[in-house]
DNA sequence: CAGATTAATAACCAGAGAGTTATCGATTTC
DNA sequence: GAAATCGATAACTCTCTGGTTATTAATCTG
């Protein structure tokens, strides 16, 4: 029932979460401290943005003393990609069926 | 500031609609009942869903008679394959990037 | 024209979720 | 060892949104 890419996009539409993925994207390999003076919400709003991407499978964490670094786990966009695919895919489907050519014709 | 995939991706997060959007990219052309009878929301709900994907540009619709038919609009998905290519553009620099590459070997 | 059907809108409700402050455990530093 | 720093968790609040039922406008049908 949870397809996989429907946590994609449960993950990613929101914007402050988004654009802490994008930086990690960016800019790679970072710390949450790092994240948060540029993210424009609290460190405890980082952290819990963090452990979302994190069970999404979007970032890895390592812990290094007391500080922890993520960094954008890239594959886990690619049911993102399939999903447009399918989508992309349907669309030229409809177009070989003469079925639904005729049915579009006389809209 | 209304970044073009940011309402692809808010429209897209919820599965009742995407499951909409889906059945229009699959079957084409359908009329407001027809969807709502596979919807398993009320009639008033599939109509919400299909005016939000409306102002997001995902469907377009059609008056005929007293009824109304929705088709999918698959161009508006193009913001959202932009962005995916942009996040594995990044990727893609960071590997030219000696100076990450010396980051990412002390992991 | 009366009754039925289609789909949009209004009004409302309940749950989810993104934010906050406070706190705590674990480190590092002095 | 005391103080400071880092980041996760707890507890709470407030808004946003997806759902509902009721209603209405418009069209079709008998």
């Amino acid at each position: 029932m949870p397809e996989p890419h429907h946590v994609l996009f449960k993950t990613l539409a929101d914007p402050t979460r988004r654009a802490i993925f994008e930086r990690l994207c960016r800019d790679g390999d970072t710390t949450v401290a790092a994240l948060t003076a540029r993210a424009g919400v609290s460190q405890p709003a980082v952290s819990k943005h963090l452990a979302i991407l994190k069970r999404a499978g979007l970032v890895r964490d390592r812990q290094e003393g007391r500080q922890t670094h993520y960094s954008a786990e890239l594959d886990a966009l690619a049911p993102l990609v399939d999903w447009t695919n399918r989508m992309n895919g349907f669309w030229q489907n409809r177009f070989d069926d003469l079925e639904d050519l005729l049915k579009r014709m006389d809209q």
